[in-house]
DNA sequence: CATGGGATTGACT
DNA sequence: GTCAATCCCATGC
């Protein structure tokens, strides 16, 4: 498998988060297929680029293809990849991930046995790939996370569009992606989500 | 299934 | 100093 190139980050964040599905991430030997993103937009005030450009969102606003890991209520870290050109603050959440290699890692990490449980929320996956608050601004093109690209010939995930999960501001855009096949997603999608 | 505890970070007064 | 934040989990019904 061959990671996603710079290229790849370097435009509409919700083309990125949309094409995200089905890819691969790797770290500390162990991987899994998102099936779960959100796009998040500095025009938009549910997005931390919306505060301007401050020490915390200076990650969010430089380059494509950078990870930002953010540290959410005392506990979590959450994973997003930095897109669209320099000096536009966006980002894709990466929320839920399908376990492919490095269960029993996983499993020790998380302390938990069913697979449908070790990547199936933004602070889980973290915990089970062993991605901390260090890996802040790190490259995902060439830096210790790796972001592979499906192979090619798999098949091409069936993607449904709903509104994003656990923000107050701006919680009715349809900025959340889900591959329509996986029971590995954060929580279920009501009837009305369209396909897409 | 509803609730509430957990306990860090950065922004802002 | 205060507060809100891209949430998880244990507990109780």
């Amino acid at each position: 498998m061959t990671r996603l190139p710079r290229e790849f980050y370097a435009r509409s964040v919700h083309d990125v988060a949309r094409e995200l599905i089905g890819c691969v991430v790797r770290h500390r030997r162990a991987a899994g297929r998102v099936v779960e993103t959100e796009s998040y937009h500095m025009e938009e005030p549910a997005c931390h680029a919306f505060a301007g450009l401050t020490p915390r969102t200076r990650i969010l606003f430089g380059p494509p293809g950078h990870a930002y890991v953010y540290f959410s209520y005392g506990i979590h870290a959450l994973l997003n990849a930095v897109a669209e050109e320099e000096g536009v603050g966006a980002a894709v959440l990466i929320r839920a991930l399908e376990p492919v290699d490095g269960l029993d890692a996983m499993r020790a990490r998380r302390g938990l046995a069913r697979s449908e449980e070790l990547c199936s929320g933004p602070g889980k996956l973290t915990q089970a790939l062993e991605i901390g608050l260090s890996l802040n601004g790190t490259s995902l093109v060439d830096g210790p996370i790796e972001l592979l690209a499906r192979e090619p010939g798999a098949r091409e995930p069936r993607v449904v569009v709903g509104e994003r999960i656990g923000i107050t501001k701006a919680a009715d855009l349809p900025w959340r992606f889900c591959d329509a096949d996986s029971r590995h997603v954060s929580r279920p999608w009501p009837a009305a989500m369209r396909a897409a």
